[in-house]
DNA sequence: CATGGGATTGACT
DNA sequence: GTCAATCCCATGC
């Protein structure tokens, strides 16, 4: 019997579960704080390889940890600008963290993707990392960046239609309860509880909120 | 154009 | 617990 139309596909190689459902471009265009909340839960895939977000950040210009405090430059250019693109900077000469750019264009806020829960393309995030644990893959903004394949090249593209996408929360995936505290890794504005975090998720970073 | 400071990580005492 | 690696960019002369 010849099968055809979807259903072919559907049996022959099933859609990974982390391409489905790119978040909307008016997910991001909320305070960044919410979306920060919200994004845990959620999936980021690159090149094959796919977690689920349990750490993030929020960062806006009105405090001074923002790289957007300074006010609008050629490095913050992409913080500024529309909603729901990507934006990837260098951080202590080595790694690349990734956020993503919140708030109407011309306010400068993007949430840090601080941690993820691997999920798909385990191998090839545990060749780029060099690293067999699952629990060390992804367990914080630089190595998450490693594992995905995810460089500075990347910096204003859209999450919705890639090269990193960002979804919805994987079918079956059951929101935990999330963890709130500081920041951490910044000098300024460290009163601010901006930080969220699946409770209990293994692959989140280091300190860990009470 | 020179300088200083990181939204980090892994190795080491 | 301490510390170096190493690049980008904002700032100031």
């Amino acid at each position: 019997m010849k099968l055809t139309g979807p259903s072919v596909t559907s049996a022959v190689s099933p859609p990974a579960e982390s391409s489905r459902r790119a978040l909307p471009r008016g997910f991001y265009d909320r305070p960044v704080v919410e979306v920060a909340r919200d994004l845990v839960g959620c999936t980021v895939t690159h090149d094959g390889c796919c977690g689920v977000i349990v750490e993030t950040e929020a960062y806006h210009e009105i405090e001074p940890a923002c790289h957007a405090y300074v006010g609008l430059t050629a490095r913050t250019e992409v913080l500024f600008g529309p909603p729901g693109r990507a934006y990837v900077y260098r951080s202590y000469g080595i790694h690349a963290l990734l956020n993503a750019v919140c708030e109407p264009e011309g306010v400068g806020a993007a949430v840090l993707i601080r941690a993820l829960e691997p999920r798909e393309g385990l191998d090839a995030m545990r060749e780029r990392r060099g690293l067999e644990r699952v629990e060390d893959l992804c367990s914080g903004p630089g190595k998450l960046t490693q594992a995905l394949g995810i460089e500075l090249d990347l910096d204003g593209t859209d999450l919705a239609s890639g090269p990193i996408v960002f979804g919805a929360a994987p079918l079956g995936w059951e929101r935990p309860r999330i963890a709130v505290g500081t920041r951490i890794g910044i000098t300024k504005a460290t009163e601010l509880a901006w930080r969220f975090c699946a409770a209990g998720s293994p692959s989140v970073s280091r300190p860990r909120p009470a």
